[in-house]
DNA sequence: CGATTTTGACCAGCGC
DNA sequence: GCGCTGGTCAAAATCG
């Protein structure tokens, strides 16, 4: 496997504050360091996907600093969270060599029983659009993105010595996203954002206030495609080792999903804000 | 006067 | 079934 280093690609300045990214697992109730609880944490379930931007005050000023960030999260993530089982390589889509009836048929099955657990789910549960939330060290409480917000809620927070948490929605009426603010329990210098769905349109306001926000979006959802396949295969990886233990190794080629050549950085931060 | 915020009531999901 | 909690509704109040 490959290693990616984004050294080669940003001049990141050591110096300035940076949490790991690994460091939002602490805010989520999910399994630390499973490729699984990271996907549910990028929203392919129902979990929260967080990142912390700490001493930072507005989004407007931070455009940059956090886009490093995010480069060099995104990165790490890629480094450290790769399938813990050795040699548990994945599996190529298009590899010529595993296309037979058996095959097929685990594809199949795989399908089919991906179908019943969202039949159940939906059954179980309201759907619930994925959420995506980060931190902000701020005095502000509504920070500025870029778009319009309605307030349509507020609740108080038990045992919380804050006096609530804030409900808004996008004032655009054909877009349906939400978002949520409060003080951090820990540090009520800190405040959460969590947005939910997804806009349909683009910022009414500022351009360059929207793109950070963008850009985050665009990494999730970089990374959810990326944890979504990695996961298939590998469902599909364990499902043919123990149907055919035999010729495991010789089966599969190793491959890095996306290549660097191929525009990992492009994929996740707008081209224009890499100029 | 229209847009936005406030706030108490209501609803749904969940655990016991 | 009951109580708790998170989330939403909607009428009234406030703002620009």
């Amino acid at each position: 496997m490959m290693s990616l280093k984004m050294e080669d690609t940003l001049n990141f300045n050591e110096s300035s504050p940076f949490i790991p990214f690994s460091s939002m697992f602490d805010f989520c109730e999910v399994e630390k360091g499973s490729s699984l609880g990271f996907m549910e944490l990028l929203g392919v379930q129902n979990s929260d996907f967080l990142f912390d931007f700490p001493q930072l005050s507005t989004m407007s000023s931070i455009l940059k600093d956090s886009q490093e960030r995010i480069v060099k999260e995104c990165y790490e993530v890629l480094n450290t969270h790769q399938p813990s089982t050795p040699n548990s390589s994945f599996i190529s889509c298009g590899s010529n060599e595993v296309v037979n009836d058996e095959h097929d048929k685990i594809v199949e099955q795989l399908h089919e029983q991906q179908n019943t657990n969202k039949k159940l789910k939906t059954k179980e549960k309201r759907k619930r659009e994925p959420r995506f939330a980060f931190m902000t060290k701020s005095e502000v409480d509504h920070l500025e993105d870029g778009y319009r917000w309605r307030k349509y809620g507020q609740k108080a927070v038990k045992n919380s010595p804050f006096p609530s948490r804030s409900y808004y929605r996008c004032t655009n009426t054909s877009c349906n996203v939400k978002k949520r603010l409060e003080r951090s329990f820990t540090d009520p210098s800190i405040v959460v954002t969590t947005y939910e769905g997804k806009h349909t349109h683009s910022s009414p306001v500022m351009a360059t206030t929207s793109t950070l926000f963008g850009s985050i979006m665009h990494g999730a959802n970089y990374f959810s495609r990326y944890y979504q396949q990695q996961q298939q295969q590998q469902k599909l990886f364990n499902a043919m080792s123990s149907s055919t233990s035999s010729n495991v190794n010789g089966t599969f080629s190793q491959e890095v999903p996306f290549s660097r050549d191929n525009g990992l950085l492009q994929d996740i931060v707008h081209s224009h804000l890499l100029k």
